[in-house]
RNA sequence: GUGGGCGUAGCUCAGACUGGUUAGAGCACUGGAUUGUGGCUCCAGUGGUCGGGGGUUCAAAUCCCCUCGCUCACCCCA
């Protein structure tokens, strides 16, 4: 039995490379245009992190996470996500000293242990920007931008920007003992999960999706009607600069997300054609976790999105991505016993800094030049005995079909100025 | 973790309900079509423990049980 590729993790192979080359291109073009640096942290962390990073009752630390001890027995953890790592780099690294206000993205693999489906997998890349030290509302709407604008230069149509806003410690604490005690007499009519969410995350309960569950909620007063007056004041500066940026979006006041962490600003963009796991792209801010992780009070807000489900997408709406254009030259022989001449050759052109492939084998030149055709080689050289006793080869150009002599001691310059490369 | 669907050639799938000669097709791959030339066409060939194990039967890809895997959905999320 050969062995298999673990669950819910996947090859990329060479004919879908050129797709996750481009779009993480575009990635990092738009993000450097929108200011954002590069950061690049550890595929583990000791496990704290994400417990209290993301939330010990989330159900990401509670059942989804890599975790393994390492020889001296600490507990690390491959990461789920990628804002508590940046946010321990930007500490650790001392980055508040370097400018007022810090702007990284990232981008590469993230692990959950989830059952797979469409769309989610067990180990899955995610792209992501941050942006610590600034409380501007503006940078909300700016976050929300450069997500659409990712996206705008992919390609993609029919996204839905989805926004809430789920308050601060304060208001929220305000808002949890009203929901609390709104519901608490139909505690018996919510399904299992809600009723240990009473207790546990009770504001997860406007996310579920069970029926009974939501006519029980739709009674529940939405969060953003008890906002504090500064997060509501927040909350409707976010809109006013998205409306500024053209920025279509809808209200969703039972957006929650799943990590413990968001404070005023919520969103989430979704795609019609994803299926079930239709969300592209989340985030929102987090106003308390630099100082959760032992920093002063620093305001920050971000965005992870899927590269997957965003490769995903843009293969549902048919959109086209720059293809492999193949080899620039083939190297043909006729004769088995030019085959040490061919290999000096083609070991040449490479050198000169062009593409070139031959066959290693004895095939038939035939066989070769089927091979050249797969390769989509531009030109062949065939190495004729009798053209080689006149110390010339064949170049062929392989669209038109056009083969001429070359002098042996000229064809390197020939290539070059065919491909216009010196 | 729970539930549905599906496992036959490298890929996409017929065949299974109504067990019965050497399990098929298309694509791909290799070779050939007067011996030095690709894409199209034609011809031929390579390739399968029918996911695995057990059972029923004279006989199992086909019926029954178990198991593994894939997939979609729930939970949650990118």
């Amino acid at each position: 039995m050969i062995i298999r590729i673990p669950k819910g993790t996947q090859d990329i192979l060479p004919e879908d490379i050129e797709k996750w080359n481009y779009v993480e291109k575009i990635i990092k073009e738009v993000a450097n245009r929108f200011g954002y640096r590069e950061i690049r942290t550890p595929i583990f962390e000791y496990t704290e992190l994400f417990a209290r990073g993301i939330g010990e009752s989330t159900d990401i630390v509670t059942k989804e996470m890599f975790t393994f001890l390492d020889r001296k027995e600490r507990s690390l953890t491959l990461r789920p996500e990628g804002t508590a790592p940046v946010v321990r780099a930007y500490l650790e690294q001392r980055m508040d000293r370097l400018f007022p206000v810090t702007k990284l993205f990232y981008l590469g693999p993230m692990f959950r242990s989830e059952k797979p489906q469409a769309g989610r997998f067990r180990q899955f890349h995610q792209y992501g920007a941050e942006i610590i030290g600034t409380s501007s509302a503006q940078v909300d709407a700016e976050i929300i931008l450069l997500c659409l604008e990712i996206f705008r230069k992919l390609g993609l149509k029919n996204l839905e920007v989805l926004l809430n806003s789920v308050g601060c410690k304060k208001c929220r604490a305000l808002y949890l003992r009203e929901l609390k005690s709104s519901i608490h007499q139909e505690i018996d009519n919510l399904c299992t999960d809600c009723k240990k969410r009473y207790y546990k995350n009770p504001l997860r309960i406007l996310d579920c999706k069970n029926v009974s569950c939501q006519s029980i909620i739709k009674k529940v007063p939405a969060l953003t009607q008890y906002l504090c007056e500064e997060c509501q004041e927040h909350f409707q500066e976010v809109q006013k600069y998205l409306k500024v940026l053209n920025i279509e979006y809808r209200l969703d006041p039972r957006l929650v997300r799943g990590f413990d962490y968001y404070t005023k600003t919520a969103f989430e963009i979704i795609c019609k054609e994803l299926g079930a796991q239709n969300a592209v792209s989340g985030g929102g801010r987090y106003d308390y976790l630099v100082e959760e992780f032992g920093g002063k009070p620093t305001p920050a807000v971000g965005f992870a999105a899927g590269i997957e489900r965003t490769i995903l997408a843009m293969q549902q709406q048919k959109i086209e991505w720059p293809k492999d254009s193949g080899i620039e030259v083939f190297v043909a022989k006729i004769n088995q016993e030019k085959e040490l001449f061919a290999f000096e050759l083609l070991q040449k052109i490479r050198m000169a800094g062009i593409s070139a492939e031959m066959d290693y084998s004895f095939r038939s030149l035939k066989g070769q030049m089927r091979l050249a055709d797969k390769l989509k080689a531009r030109y062949t050289i065939i190495l004729g005995e009798e053209e080689l006793s006149r110390d010339r080869i064949l170049l062929r150009n392989m669209q038109t079909k056009e083969q001429k002599e070359v002098e042996i001691e000229k064809i390197i310059n020939e290539l070059k100025t065919v491909f216009n490369k010196f």
